[in-house]
DNA sequence: CGTAATCTTGAGTCACGTCAATTAACGTGG
DNA sequence: CCACGTTAATTGACGTGACTCAAGATTACG
């Protein structure tokens, strides 16, 4: 144990408690909706098309719409003030996106493939959800699973080096039917370089790297830049339970 | 502007639209409930106190109750699979603490300081939830604002060094009438070292070497270790605006 | 098929994590 | 109230992970 002369850090009695788990970080598919409600949120939604790279809202602009995604990928990213780019995350079908603050987005939302999202318009959603107690905690329990994907996020950020945040992130995108393909063991990437390090908080660079590195070690493949193969995933998850720095 | 030979980064117009702002990262005191519905709400609600260091709730354990701070600071931590603490958020007065996942609660709460909570059984408040929209929607509010003070320390942690998350979390300390002094200058630091190394995602040592280099700058002075000076808050403002690496 | 974007690799340097040792603060009991 | 043990804070030495700059290879696309 490291820091064993120092008390008051609770680490033992916690580490103790403590269930197995990985840091999903990409927001995984939730039933946030049944059948019936989802037919009544449709009521209120229109459908629209977003072709790949294009915007689908803001940072900066007035937020009038929630948006669901319903087919594809979208990224959400937001500007710091050095000018760097920060992936906050990664949706998919069924997540909720462009939240406000005080009436406008703070992220701006870009399909990564061709997407299709759900646009709601606010007015008819605070409507619908004052009537709607289900409903309204649907929404609260979406809200909720989004408090702790960030949380994820903020453990793999805070803790672990750039190889363990880019396995995490590589066993999260194994969970999609939509990016692997079990049988041969193939992982499709439709980020570029320059997504997933703004995601990881890294460089591009340093990715191509740490992906050289997985794949010298004999832990992925790389059959092209977007698509991998994962020849020892049990690796890749031990590798988080390593040290953020081996010294 | 870095990077300009890549496209499809969006960096530029996002830039533009950008408002001037930090990242608060703690959990700022917002009025979540109006009197009214604080009434309601301590109706279902019993008071406790904590001493300094005691436990609130305990990652891994049964979530029965939601939290309420009422005054003092909280510490929301969790153990990462290597063993490391990260602390989360500190919470203050008027901040909701205690969310669980499928029951459980997966983070630790602790005072920092001598603290008292309002311990609000899930049972009875879900009742209250589904008969007031009220306050169902303050309660989404509230965990809206968590949503985005979770993606602020994203921010931080994914694009910033450490002399500029400390600055950063300096700045917003100062915004606490509890901790700030503005005709002294003086800002009270009610953590050890180590609570803010696991809370910038650094060692206590590093905390440590930029404090003596902020202080060697002429930004701040360590009057003791746990009351700084504040001498210069803009240029700490200021260095929110470099580059994660001066190279 | 050419041009631009993306990906990859290399070289050099710095930020920061680790280990180790010293100093300061903080109870606690005699 | 002070000696003493324990915990926290500080400083130094050192190594290395990862960022920057730069250049070449590869892919995507009109």
């Amino acid at each position: 144990m490291l820091n064993m002369n120092y008390q008051h850090r609770d680490i033992m009695p916690e580490l103790r408690a403590r269930r197995m788990e990985r840091s999903p970080g990409v927001g995984q598919a939730v039933n946030l909706l049944s059948p019936e409600q989802q037919i009544r949120l449709q009521s209120i939604a229109t459908l629209a098309d977003v072709p790949r790279g294009g915007l689908i809202f803001g940072e900066g602009n007035p937020a009038d719409l929630l948006f669901v995604m319903a087919r594809g990928m979208a990224r959400i990213s937001r500007v710091s003030l050095s000018g760097r780019r920060q992936v906050m995350a990664f949706k998919m079908a069924g997540d909720l996106l462009g939240y406000p603050e005080q009436g406008i987005y703070v992220n701006t939302g870009r399909a990564v493939s061709a997407a299709t999202v759900y646009r709601i318009p606010w007015r008819k959603l605070s409507v619908l959800l004052r009537r709607d107690p289900e409903m309204h905690t649907s929404f609260l329990t979406r809200m909720a699973f989004d408090v702790r994907q960030a949380q994820k996020r903020i453990m793999a950020l805070g803790q672990q080096n750039v190889a363990q945040r880019l396995s995490s992130f590589l066993l999260d995108l194994m969970e999609y039917s939509d990016f692997y393909e079990p049988q041969r063991c193939q992982l499709s990437l439709q980020l570029t370089r320059f997504d997933l390090a703004d995601y990881l908080g890294t460089t591009p660079e340093t990715v191509v790297r740490i992906l050289a590195r997985l794949e010298h070690d004999g832990l992925i493949r790389r059959l092209t830049a977007r698509l991998l193969e994962i020849r020892d995933a049990d690796g890749l998850a031990r590798l988080l339970e390593e040290r953020r720095r081996t010294g």
